[in-house]
DNA sequence: ATTGCATATCGATTATTCTCGATATATAAT
DNA sequence: ATTATATATCGAGAATAATCGATATGCAAT
């Protein structure tokens, strides 16, 4: 998530749409089903997108839902 | 966390220094040892502090710390 | 000293999460 | 049609968390 925040400066490759799952599997270093898994939990939750273009799906923040969840947190 | 910040809307007996665990058990609804386990585990975390007096242990929030992890949060 | 409560710790079981390799699916290029 | 690449899904094992009952400890009252 961090990453995502400036992803020009994190990631070789970053497109409109976000960041492919390779380009974060690479940085992460946990295995490609692992990393897959991860990104679509997060996207079940809201926090993070996904666009399919071609064979690749790019992945970028949900500022909403991540706000969402800071003003939750906010009431702890 | 939540009964903790109005304690007197949620427990019969609220001292300065906290709300006791038999107190917290029973609207927690969890066995003795385990609500006792998790005050633990919060208090290591800095996020409640106890205080012995005689037989009963009170616990009460630690809003230091609970504001550190906001703030934590708000670069999410 | 003994008993009775409040809380803490221990040991064990079950449930959940993490992580992987293997396989499937979708798309692109030959 | 075949092959190559990117991603997703499946099935399984290991690691961690949740939870309990039993027991221990500390203190208070007899």
């Amino acid at each position: 998530m961090q990453w995502l925040k400036e992803p020009e400066k994190h990631f070789p490759d970053v497109y409109p749409e976000g960041v492919c799952v390779s380009d974060i599997q690479k940085k992460v270093e946990l295995s490609q089903s692992t990393v897959s898994l991860y990104l679509s939990i997060l996207q079940d939750a809201g926090f993070i997108q996904s666009t399919r273009q071609g064979q690749w799906t790019y992945y970028k923040r949900n500022e909403k839902q991540i706000e969402e969840i800071k003003q939750y947190m906010m009431d702890l």
